[in-house]
DNA sequence: CACCGGGATTGAAACGTGTCAATGAAACCG
DNA sequence: CGGTTTCATTGACACGTTTCAATCCCGGTG
C-alpha cells in the first residue's frame, strides 16, 4: 500500500455546491501518472459475444430451448437442462435484457421515483420496495425528483422510455397529468404517501396524515400549549395540508378556535436549510408572541429549527417545544430526542410494492388503497407550557 | 377532499423491520371499498404502438431519417426535421431504448453503486454524479449495496444485464473480481473514495484518507488529548484503514508512541446504530483509563456514540471529545456541533462521473487517480483535554 | 402393427432501433 | 452543358431475445 503521486486533473469549475469545497483539491495538475494499456480486457478475452444462439450451438441444442432454460426451467427435460446450464457457466453467458424486453414489450424493473433521496424518510421506505420486490425477482431503479417538477417528469419519461414494469411513486405535487400519461403509456404505478388519487387513477398507500396532524395537535394541547405555530412545507404536497387540517382539528376538539391558536408559517422545501431560517419568522413578534410550541412538516425541517433556536439562545424544550413528523433515525439520535409522529415507513414501501405487484400480475385488479395509522413517539424535545 | 373508507388488506405478516410497526395498521379487512374498470386506459386509448416505422410513415419519411433526427439532427434537413418533429410530437412517439441499446449494443444509462444509500455522505455524491452525468444525456439508477457484498454482486450482474453504459462505483470491500468481471463485459467503472485500484484496473477518485486522519490527529494533540480511540468500521474497507493510519502517523509525528496512545474500537459496520452500541467499548476501564477524545471513522458512527454517551450521562465535549468524519450535512446541525474531516462530496461524484465520461468517449483514454484533499471543520464537539 | 397422445424440442418469425452503402438531387466548376 | 462534388434520404439488414405452431420421439393401446 504505497503512497502514490497525485494527479489532479480537474479545473476548479468543478465546484458548483452550495457550500465551497473548490480550494480543498490539490495544487496545479503535476504530469499524469502512469501509462497503461488502452481499453482492451486484459486478462481473459472473455469471449467477444455470447448470445443466446452461441450457447445453443454449444450445447447442441436450439436457441428456443435455451430461452426456456432461462425462463420456464419446468418445461426442459433434466437432462438437456443441464447440458444447458453448463454451457452457459462455461461461456460466461449474460443475457441481454435488451433483446428481452424488446421481444416481450416489458422489462423487468421497476422505478422508485423519490421526493428527495437525501431525506432519510425515503431511504427507509426504499427497503421495504426494494425487498418486496426482490421476492419477484425484479429490479429497482431508484430516480429522484428532487422536489421538482421538472426533474420528475423527465424520469417519467425516462421510465417509459424503458418500458419499465411499473413504478412506485411519490408526487411532487397535484398535478398528475404526467403520471396519467404514463399509465397510458402502459406503466402502471402505485402512489406512496399521497392518499388523493382517485380510485379510478390507481392504487395508492399511505400513511393517515390528517390524524397524524390530530395526535401531534393533542399531545401538545395535553402539555398546556394554547399557541402553536406550524412550521409547513409547501402547501402543494397534499401530506402538509392534512398535517396542518389535523393539528387545526386538535385544537376544535379542544374548544380552542383554530385560527387564534394555530400561526402558519410555510417554507418551500421540506430540508433542514430551511427550518433554520424559517427561525426568524416562527419568533416573530417578540417574546409575548412566540409559540410555546412548533410542530415541523417534517422531521428535517424540525431539526433545522432546532439548531436555529440554538443559535439563538432559545433551549428546546425549556424555552420552546419543538416536535417533528416522520421519525427518521436521527430523531432519536439528537439531543435532545425529537418529539414526532412515527410512520411505518418500511411497511409502506414494501405494501406499495406488493399492491404493484397485484397489478402486474392479477389480469382483473382492482385499485386499491391502503391507510395506515401514525403513531406518537414522545421523546425530550416537547415539555408542559411555562407561562412567561 | 372527502375522507375514505380505509381499505387495508395486508397481513401483519408485512412487518419485517427492525422496530416493530406492525400494530400500527388498522383493523381487520373491511370490505374492498369502489370498484373500477379493469386496467384499459381510460380517457385517450393514446394510439397502442408506436413506432419509428410508424412516426416516417406519418411524415412521409423512411424510418432510417426518423432516426437521424432522434440521434443526429444535424444531418437531416430543416425542413423534414421540422416534419418529423411534428410527427413525434401529434403521435406521442416514445423512444424504446430497449431496441436503441440491442441495436448499438449499449444503453444510455450509467450505474451509481453506492455503498449504503442511507447515509448522507453518498446522496451529495449522488447529486454530483447526476448533475454531470445530465450534461451527457446519460440516465442514472442508483444501485444499493448495504455494504453487503451479496448484494454488491447481484448489483453488478444487473449492470452487466442492462449493458450499461458505465458505472460509478465504491466497493464493498477489498476483492474486485466481480469488478473485473464486469469490465470484462464491456461495462467501464470509476471508483469512488477507494484510491488502491491498480492502474491497470480503471480511474478512481478519492480523497487522501490518510491526510485526513493525520489532521484529524493533530487537533486532537493540540487540545492537549494524549489518549484518543479510533471508533473504527470494518478494515476491509480502506478509507477506514487509512484514517486510522493517519492518526497514528500524527502521533507518531509528535514524538508520542501510537501504539499507547491510541486505541482501537472496530465495529462491523458504519451507521449510528453500531456507534451507539460501541459507547460500552469505548469507555472499558473505568474513568481513569477513558479516553479524553474518539476519533470516528465516520459522523454516522459519531451521531450514534454521542447519544450513547448522553445516555450515560456523560458531556460532549467537557466529559469527552467526540470527532466526525464526513461533515455530512447534520454534523452543523445537531448540538455541540460535531467537529469533522469535510470531504468534497459533491465534487468527488461530478469528478468520477467526469472521468467516466471521459473513459465512454476518449479512444485513447488513460486511467487516472484523482486524489482530493480533506479539510478540519472545527466545531463544538472537541476541547481541551482536561486532566481528571 | 398401426395408431394415438403427450412431452420435449425445434425453427422461424417478430419486437424497434441504428448503421451504412447506395441512390437521388441539387449545387458547383470549367 | 457535361462532369463532379456535396448533401439529403433511402432500404435493407442485424442486434438477442421470446413465442408459438410445427415436428419429433417414444411408449402405450387397440
Amino acid at each position: 500500500m504505497t503512497r502514490f503521486n497525485p494527479g489532479v486533473t480537474m479545473g476548479s469549475q468543478a465546484a458548483r455546491t452550495g457550500r465551497e469545497h473548490a480550494d480543498t483539491m490539490r495544487g496545479p495538475s503535476p504530469p499524469k501518472t502512469t501509462r497503461e494499456t488502452p481499453l482492451s480486457s486484459s486478462a481473459s478475452p472473455s469471449h467477444p459475444k455470447v448470445g443466446i444462439t452461441e450457447v445453443a450451438r454449444h450445447a447442441g441444442v436450439s436457441p428456443g430451448t435455451v430461452s426456456n432454460v432461462l425462463n420456464r426451467p419446468e418445461r426442459v427435460a433434466a437432462g438437456t437442462r443441464q447440458r444447458v446450464e453448463r454451457a452457459i457457466a462455461e461461456l460466461d453467458y449474460v443475457r441481454n435484457s435488451s433483446g428481452s424486453s424488446l421481444r416481450s414489450g416489458r422489462s423487468s424493473s421497476v422505478g422508485l421515483l423519490v421526493l428527495d433521496v437525501t431525506n432519510p424518510f425515503f431511504t427507509e421506505v426504499s427497503r421495504g420496495v426494494e425487498d418486496e420486490a426482490a421476492t419477484q425477482g425484479l429490479a429497482v431503479v431508484l430516480l429522484n425528483s428532487a422536489e421538482a417538477r421538472e426533474r420528475q417528469r423527465r424520469n417519467i419519461r425516462l421510465l417509459a422510455e424503458q418500458r419499465a414494469a411499473g413504478a412506485v411513486v411519490m408526487p411532487v405535487d397535484d398535478d398528475l397529468s404526467d403520471l396519467l400519461w404514463l399509465r397510458r403509456q402502459g406503466t402502471a404505478w402505485v402512489a406512496l404517501d399521497r392518499g388523493d388519487v382517485g380510485e379510478d387513477t390507481g392504487c395508492s398507500v399511505s400513511v393517515d396524515n390528517r390524524e397524524g396532524g390530530l395526535i401531534a395537535g393533542r399531545h401538545l394541547i395535553g402539555l398546556g400549549h394554547e399557541r402553536v405555530t406550524f412550521l409547513s412545507g409547501p402547501f402543494s404536497i397534499e401530506q402538509v395540508r392534512l398535517r396542518h387540517e389535523g393539528l387545526r382539528a386538535a385544537f376544535a376538539e379542544a374548544g380552542l378556535d383554530p385560527d387564534t391558536s394555530v400561526r402558519l408559517v410555510e417554507r418551500g422545501q421540506l430540508n433542514p436549510g430551511q427550518g433554520e431560517r424559517a427561525v426568524d419568522e416562527v419568533l416573530a413578534g417578540g417574546p409575548r408572541q412566540r409559540p410555546g410550541a412548533v410542530l415541523c412538516a417534517n422531521d428535517q425541517l424540525a431539526l433545522g429549527l432546532m439548531k436555529g433556536l440554538g443559535r439563538r439562545g432559545l433551549r428546546v424544550p425549556d424555552d420552546i417545544s419543538v416536535m417533528g413528523y416522520d421519525d427518521v433515525d436521527f430523531a432519536d439520535l439528537i439531543h435532545p430526542g425529537l418529539t414526532t409522529i412515527a410512520q411505518p415507513k418500511y411497511d409502506l414501501g414494501r405494501a406499495a410494492m406488493r399492491l404493484l405487484n397485484s397489478e402486474l400480475d392479477d389480469p382483473d385488479h382492482r385499485h386499491e388503497r391502503l391507510l395506515f395509522t401514525p403513531e406518537l413517539i414522545v421523546r425530550g424535545s416537547t415539555a408542559a407550557h411555562r407561562p412567561a
